[in-house]
DNA sequence: CCTGCACCTTCCCATAATGGGAAGGTCAAC
DNA sequence: GTTGACCTTCCCATTATGGGAAGGTGCAGG
């Protein structure tokens, strides 16, 4: 099938499915005789499983290394290893993201919202409050 | 004061401080005879409260729009605004990364992490669990 | 047979924010 | 006067993705 074909089917775009291929990801496709690159079942699987994997959240060069542990039927350890590690850094971003959440909501409870233009939101920002001492001198 | 004093005074890198200036969202600096820019407490404190916004994560479109607001006294209530949608943008990151990190662990789950190299992970990732019927035919 | 349209090819450019590094000017201390 | 720590500008790389140009291909309808 062509290109469009496989993208359309795994949900990864043409020109991705070409970069994939440029950066190694993808081995060179077969080609056909006007040149047009040619796939078959197996190599939607193939788009497909590094769609998922892209939509949970690791890079490009994680997905190498999973679609390497899968093709090359390595021990199951490893690939456990990885979406372990995945789901750490996933938790550590959240934790420092809820801390932004709470420094936020915490700005944002000073700040009468109205038509007058003292926010202290943009003053701490300047001058984070824990730093600050006796504002007016 | 030099770019490095007001790097190491504001916590921003000086590479990023001439950055800053180059997409506008500083006013040219200051320039002395010898061509070296040259800095003083506001810019400090200007290059401070940029590099707090950037912590909490807004992106420089946005910290250009605090910075406006902060310069032009407008009112309050935009601001808030501001705050309030990057909040409810995190957290809808945030539920996105829990539902990730659920079904990692779910994966996970059904791989045994030994030396085997049956791991359904790999297999779940090319044929999401849910799309598969009969996998032995 | 020609035309149009949809598809394919490669190549270049842009994005956001940051860092690395080269080539060259300046300043201060010794 | 040399050394070393600064400063300047300019170019390049990163990550993953899309946009678009210029040109070839394939098929359907007139």
């Amino acid at each position: 099938m062509n290109i469009g074909e496989a993208a359309e089917r795994s949900g990864v775009s043409a020109k991705m499915i070409r970069y994939y291929e440029s950066v190694e990801l993808l081995k060179p496709a077969a080609r056909r005789g006007n040149g047009y690159r040619d796939y078959g079942e197996a190599d939607v699987s193939v788009l497909q499983f590094i769609r998922r994997t892209r939509d949970l959240g690791f890079s490009l060069e994680e997905v190498g290394a999973l679609l390497a542990l899968w093709r090359d039927k390595r021990p199951s350890r490893e690939v456990k290893r990885l979406a372990e590690a995945h789901i750490e850094d996933l938790e550590r971003r959240m934790k420092e993201m809820r801390a932004v959440v709470r420094t936020l909501r915490d700005l944002a409870q000073h700040c009468r919202g109205d038509e007058r233009s003292d926010c202290p939101i943009l003053d701490d920002l300047a001058t984070p409050r824990s730093a600050r001492r006796k504002p007016h001198q």
